[in-house]
DNA sequence: TTTGAATATGCGTAAAATCGAATATATTGA
DNA sequence: TCAATATATTCGATTTTACGCATATTCAAA
């Protein structure tokens, strides 16, 4: 939307904390993923898990679509090839991070996601 | 040395920062360079730049040896291949976040690496 | 138009990161 | 052994982040 100029140094801090890395990389491997589907992944307070969304939706990283109440975030569809090299690379390198929240997800009794998409 | 665990969350923690993230890539670029080189290359005070190498060494990023008076920073050797696509890309993207302090290194007079290594 | 569910934001506080300045440590060479 | 240079660390103050909690906002369904 607005001009994006994908400062490293932004995207780095952003990926430096643990949830907000981790919900990265779920709604990475899951393509979209409302709020509550990750508050509930991750077993978090929801405006916790809003706010962090945010910091990662201010750095370039994701972007949200509103469907009826619920907010979708999924990777920003402008990333930089580089960025994406980089997320592919973190991905495939520490699955381990979200396996736990990705088991939850599943296991997540009427997700949105499911008669929605 | 002792073993690192590659944390990813430290890892693009410590890569959030300008000046770290700069000294890294610089470091990345001329292979080898001690504290004073750097500390000039980017107008910071001394102990300014000793503390955040000594972050990005506690991250398991660089490793350090010891020549005389002088302690060389360099890439460490036991990066996993992972992280060394992610600065790779991160390198060849942001090339422009260590212009200046490049220059400055050439322009810098005696400096302990042309007549040590 | 009221209710409820989903999401975002404001606010005060706590925790963490950063800084400058001073100082400690290590090494070299006189 | 002493002086000088390079590097690391301590300390207190300041700034930045993150949090919990309450509340605002948005939309759907009744």
């Amino acid at each position: 939307m607005e001009p994006m100029d994908y400062n490293p140094v932004t995207v780095f801090r952003a990926l430096g904390d643990e949830l907000r890395l981790a919900a990265l990389l779920l709604i990475r491997d899951r393509q979209k993923l409302c709020v509550c589907e990750l508050t509930e992944a991750f077993r978090v307070p929801q405006p916790k898990m809003s706010r962090h969304l945010a910091t990662l939706r201010t750095a370039g990283l994701l972007e949200t679509e509103r469907r009826g109440q619920w907010v979708y975030y999924s990777l920003d569809s402008h990333l930089p090839g580089w960025l994406d090299h980089v997320l592919d690379e973190t991905a495939h390198n520490n699955a381990g991070l979200i396996e736990n929240p990705r088991a939850r997800l599943q296991a997540m009794a009427g997700r949105p996601s499911v008669q929605c998409l």
